[in-house]
DNA sequence: CGTGGAGTTGAATACGATCAACACCGGTGG
DNA sequence: CCACCGGTGTTGATCGTATTCAACTCCACG
């Protein structure tokens, strides 16, 4: 998948002072599955565009369980904005669950968005309301839907990364445990 | 509380490009409790700034069961960006707790976010992701948390709302039943 | 007053968690 | 080439937490 950066030029759509802010800022990483980008505790942040590749987002609980926060597929951001609203360390584990192209964007670019061009910067604003909207389905989801509901919302809503990750994964994200995940199959 | 745009002017930050823009957009109301400011299936959206009072966000299920998703007190937003992202009805019903005071937010601060400043808009970065953090803890707390935790959680991170609300509406913020939290007060 | 919403309590139930056993690969090394 | 191994997923029995349904108390507000 074609970079950020290398979607911004092509696009002629930003000044060359934004391009090159942004290209200071960002690296291209090739990892190999099971590699670790960020771990709780982390202090300094970095969010992971996957241009190609699969990454995850999760936490430890106090009794060593899993919890998948996100997953992210191509063209998708892999971030912990815990340690950008506070001085707070990193609270999610990031990983990469296949061989995976990313891009790593510097804290920079979060902390010193006043140097971004208003275009740029209202593309942001699109882009975190989304994942806001994102966020409240889950929240709601969690709420108000059974165990069985989740997970069909799952299949319908990423079909694409059912196929590619382990069951347990699945059941991690749905807030379940495998086996009744695998029973709620079951019996379906 | 001072108005956002009271204050925007007071504080000279901004240009009087923006400064009208925004307050072209922006009107003060004054409601009752129990006022609905929007309802699930509205196609107009607005967001409200709470100058006064109390709001609170929240679903309807299929099976008539409430689920508040946010308290919004004094200096906070209520709103529902299931909208602004698609082209679909707002999923979220939006009333007020106690008297009002609040501004009306229109569309277009939301739409046409490229003319506003680019100081303006770095601050909305940040806020936004304040509110995307906020989110991801509350994920994290519905899937790794027992209802007591959650509640203990509750109490601690939001004092301020809990001598304001009923009960069964903290539960329904927490996902748990009224009759649960009564227990699980009971045995502390 | 008296009426209805809020909160509590109890009994029965349901859903998912936990614990344990086992089947099924896919890969590794003898 | 096969035997072994670890990880994944399944299934069953049991347990625990929260739900459901119902009855009752307590107030606030008409």
């Amino acid at each position: 998948m074609e970079s950020s950066i290398e979607k911004f030029t092509r696009e002629k759509k930003y000044s060359k002072e934004t391009l090159d802010f942004l290209s200071k800022h960002i690296e291209t990483k090739t990892i190999k599955k099971g590699t670790v980008l960020q771990k709780n505790g982390d202090t300094t942040i970095n969010a992971f565009y996957v241009k190609k590749g699969l990454l995850r987002t999760y936490i430890i609980d106090e009794k060593g369980r899993e919890h998948i926060f996100t997953f992210a597929p191509e063209g998708w951001l892999a971030t912990d904005v815990e340690v950008l609203t506070k001085q707070a360390s990193a609270t999610l584990f990031i990983d990469a669950l296949e061989d995976s192209e990313i891009e790593v964007l510097g804290e920079k670019l979060f902390t010193e968005t006043g140097k971004l061009s208003t275009k740029l910067l209202s593309e942001e604003v699109g882009k975190l309301i989304k994942r806001i909207n994102t966020l409240q389905k889950r929240i709601l989801m969690l709420m108000s839907y059974s165990a069985l509901d989740r997970y069909e919302e799952f299949l319908k809503t990423y079909p694409q990364i059912v196929q590619r990750v382990p069951q347990k994964m699945i059941a991690s994200y749905l807030g379940i445990t495998p086996e009744s995940l695998s029973k709620i199959r079951s019996k379906k």
